[in-house]
DNA sequence: TTAATATATCAAATAATTTTGATATGAGGT
DNA sequence: ACCTCATATCAAAATTATTTGATATATTAA
């Protein structure tokens, strides 16, 4: 599973950027508008945009667009895979394949 | 727990770059020293240690010295922080502080 | 003490990411 | 159709990260 390195770096960019954590800090407390984001963050629209895109393209946030405005929110998927992906990497699943090599 | 982002954002870049995920991946057999971690990986050795820097910085791994040679293994101290952190961060525990706050 | 080996550190070059400001797109409202 | 607003995209500039090669440090062996 944990093999695709640039794919799976890309997922953990999501969170290695202290601006990215804020946003997710936002959206810990359920779906918000890009507008509403902006208004609570050190950020031009512009840049804004730019950490959401990168946040989409991780898969920890999912966008839902609504008229003129864009929603964004936590996705449950992503975040369980990155969550079972951090615990293959860390090793916090100890195990010996049939083979005898580990992971 | 989740409110030091340049701290945070640091823990996470262990797991941003593909080499640094090479990295973990050896040391998810356990310990390794850092002439096996070199003859494993496309990387001079400045780079190697340039990456183990990071990597111990970030807390996901510890080193040890044993004579002219450097052993590094994963924390798993280190690690199970940041798993914490992430489930923190992406909301995996849902819940409501007395204030009616969420997160 | 000298030489050899393992690793760290430094500085310069290169590459990737982030910020910023300008412009483009697309949805509503008038 | 025209205007406004929300957001995306683009290009340039600024910043940060990574790679590379040279040198430094520390340990061991001769």
């Amino acid at each position: 599973m944990e093999k695709d390195y640039s794919q799976n770096a890309k997922i953990f960019k999501a969170f290695c950027d202290e601006k990215r954590l804020q946003i997710l800090n936002l959206l810990c407390g359920g779906e918000k508008c890009a507008c509403v984001l902006l208004e609570q963050l050190d950020l031009g629209q512009s840049g804004l945009s730019y950490h959401m895109k990168v946040l989409v393209e991780s898969g920890i946030v999912i966008s839902r667009q609504e008229g003129k405005w864009t929603h964004y929110k936590i996705s449950k998927k992503g975040s369980a895979y990155a969550l079972t992906l951090l615990k293959e990497l860390t090793n916090a699943n100890t195990f010996i394949k049939e083979d005898n090599y580990p992971c």
